[in-house]
Parts: C-alpha cells; structure tokens; sequence
DNA sequence: TATATAAGTTAGACTAATCTAACAAATAGA
DNA sequence: TCTATTTGTTAGATTAGTCTAACTTATATA
C-alpha cells in the first residue's frame, strides 16, 4: 500500500516539477524538511514503485505513472478544499490544512460525491484546475493576463499560487473573481498594467500582482 | 503523536471494555489481526502512553485517559457516519468504512463543524451515542425494550448493535425508527412480545429482535 | 492433583521512515 | 585548470509496527 508518507513525497515532487522538470534531491529534501539522505533513500523506494526515475547523481524525474498519481492525489485536494469551503462554509484560509489530510482518504466514492455535490468543478477557487478521475487535468481553461495585450477587456477567473496577502490586497482594490478588467496601458520598464474597472479608473498593477492573473477575453 | 495504528487499537480496546471490562491479549490480537507477540509489544506502548493498565499475565483495563481517548474517536466516527448519510446522502451500509478512515482526520474544527451541521446529534442511527468533546456519553436516553411491561405504548428511537439483517427484517414487518408499539403480551417462555402497531395487529417479535430495540414511553 | 492445553512472553528478525557522521562526485569561480 | 563549495551517497543507528519460533505461566479437566 501506498503509505501517505510516500504520497506526500509524490506530492513535493509533482509541485517541484512544475517549475522545474528536473528536480535535485536538495530541493526535495528542504521541501519535505528531512535530510538529503532520507530523502535519498526514498526517492530509491519511490524509483521501485515507479513514481520517479532516478539515477546517481542526475536530477529526479517524474514519471507517468507518478504523475498520474500526484495528479489524483491533488484532485483529492482540492475537491476537499472546495467541498469544505462551498458546503461545510469554511474561510479559504481553514481549508488547506484540513484538506491535507482529507487527501490522503482512501474512498474513490467519497471525493466522487464530493465532486458531484459541488457541480463537478473544473478550477478550484484559486484557478488551480481540477485533475478527473484518470488524472488528467485541463490546462489552459484561463490566460494568463501578461499575455493580453492593451485595449482588451478581460474577466479575472482565477489566480495563481495564492497568498492570502494577495488576496487581502486585491479586496482592499475591489478586485475579485468575476471582475472585468479594460486594459489601458502596459508599463513596458516593470511591465506593471494599467487598468479601469468598475468604479475605479486608472489603477496600476504591478508585474508581481498581474502574474498571478488568470483571465478570460471579453 | 499517535499513530493511526495505536488509535486503532486503542478503539478495539474500548469496544472489547464495553463487553467485558477485562480483555485479554487473545481477544486484542483476534480482533486486530495480528499475532499475540504484536498485540503484547503494543500494549506496552499504550501503557506507557497511559491509556492501558497492564501486568504480565493479567487482564488488560483501559484508563479513565484511554476511555476519554477512545470517546473521542468514536465520537469522529459516528459524526463521520452521520455526515455521510445525511450531508452527503450516502446509504447507511456504505458509511462504516469510509468513517473507519475519516474517524483519524486531525481537525477538531472539521468535526465541530459536521455536528452543527448536523443540528448537535445525541446518537446515531442505530441508536449508539455521540460522545461530546471531552469524551462523554450521555447513555440511557433510550430503554431497552425488554424491560418494558405488558400494557404500554412506546416509539422504537434507535437500535442496539444492529446488522443489516435485522434492518431487512424490520423493513418487511413495516418496523422503523418512529414507530409507536403497543405491548399486548409478553411470552414468558421465550420472552417473545407481541405488539400491535399502525395496520398491525397481534405481530410477535422474538427476543432476538426486540433485545436490540431502544424505545422512550409515550 | 497432575498434566495437557490455552494464554502470554521473550528473543530475534524484518520493513519503513527517519537521523548523524563521514565520504565522494560535480561544479563554479579564481 | 585547480580547488573550494555544493550536492549527493554510504554506513550505521533508532523507533514503530510487524512477524515466527521457542519458551513460560495459568487453567481446566480427567
């Protein structure tokens, strides 16, 4: 059986990978927060299951399979935080901790009730999308607003790796998921953006902020 | 922390103490299905973590901080079960195993929340209590139905330790939690009952039934 | 009451997950 | 390119939870 030790191992390495593709023992090891040679050791356990491929001295490297199973693991994820959320009324910043450990629940028809109670999400309320059940995922529902260009009007649909400090900052601005967004200028020297919205004209965005923007045209 | 593992046990232990105040290592290492060496080594453990008192060759006993202990988990799993019937609307032959896994969820606030939810339950379905949260079990809400007299009415409120059998049984007499039973006669050979209830008359229910019903008098 | 059987214990081994200390390989900068 | 630093590996130990084999204590009944 899978331990939940090593699903959160799994875990680090799929975020990890994310950004990187190849992930060193070091950036896993300060992640998990255990020395280089646990995580040595388990990254040769993680080698036999077939979640990683590793070799001496090369950077760890995802498999399929370990892919696949990171992805259902976050599917258990975030549907807990969404059902916690939407149905249980939790504050978004409660339900990651408690969903930490909902993840590692065992019952396939418990997070498919969960799923179906909630109108079978696609993006939790981050934008972070909702692996299925084959682990797959859906990428690219939202675009990214660097990469609209000025004049357009764009709906905020969801964010990127989320802090509550930004959240905080963004309700200080009257911004939230749903409002729309006319582009007005680019700073093209700290590409921070220029916006009006309703009730507000002129705002500037930092680069810092806007990145984390997931948007759709209008 | 405690483990999983040792809450498991932990838990056979306050069921087995319910039975029998004394158990035996025999019994412990049955029900946990492992050898009597394991079951020995961890009663070690849990004596040091002192929710067992044990010496050699004697019964084991569950402390006053193991059966508080215990509470607690019992308490996680009949919200859990309730919760999944209720909330999420699952069957309630389906919900044992999923609280079996969900009883070990670390969040206190998760399962405040499901008993708000839930309108502050005093047992479950089948009539068992719902420990409060510093381990407590309001018990004897409910008489046992064997100890009712010839003569009075009452309405059957929850059963005791019940199967699926017995559900079906009470499904085809028409027989559910609400019922109001009228108590003809007792058949003192057997102690058999005979009851009348709603489009019912004269319906004998054997002691093997009855024993598990928890009624109030109306 | 003697002894066969049941119940419980000890010893020793294994896997999983972790650590520290010491060493080796890779790399980055002077 | 040489060497200092970073990165990764090996070895050996520890704790938790489990096992089997062999032994001891308790008990039940002939």
């Amino acid at each position: 059986m899978n331990s939940q030790t090593k699903e959160n191992y799994l875990k680090s390495i799929y975020f990890l990978s994310k950004k990187n593709k190849e992930i060193s023992l070091t950036e896993l090891s300060d992640l998990m927060n255990v020395s280089k040679p646990t995580a040595n050791n388990m990254i040769k356990k993680l080698t036999l299951i077939g979640w990683v491929s590793y070799e001496k001295y090369k950077p760890i490297l995802l498999t399929d399979k370990g892919e696949k199973e990171a992805s259902l693991i976050v599917r258990k994820h975030r549907l807990s935080e969404i059902f916690l959320s939407k149905i249980m009324g939790f504050g978004w910043e409660e339900v990651h901790d408690i969903a930490e450990d909902m993840e590692h629940l065992k019952s396939e028809k418990l997070f498919d009730r969960m799923n179906e109670l909630l109108g079978f999400p696609k993006v939790d309320p981050h934008g972070s999308p909702i692996p299925n059940k084959s682990g797959e995922i859906y990428e690219e529902i939202y675009i990214n607003f660097s990469k609209i260009e000025v004049g357009n009007n764009v709906r905020l649909c969801a964010l990127e790796n989320s802090s509550k400090e930004l959240l905080v900052y963004l309700n200080n601005k009257n911004i939230r998921l749903g409002t729309e967004l006319y582009i007005k200028d680019i700073e093209s020297f700290d590409n921070s953006v220029i916006v009006n919205y309703e009730g507000y004209k002129s705002v500037t965005l930092s680069f810092d902020v806007i990145k984390n923007f997931l948007v759709e045209k209008i």
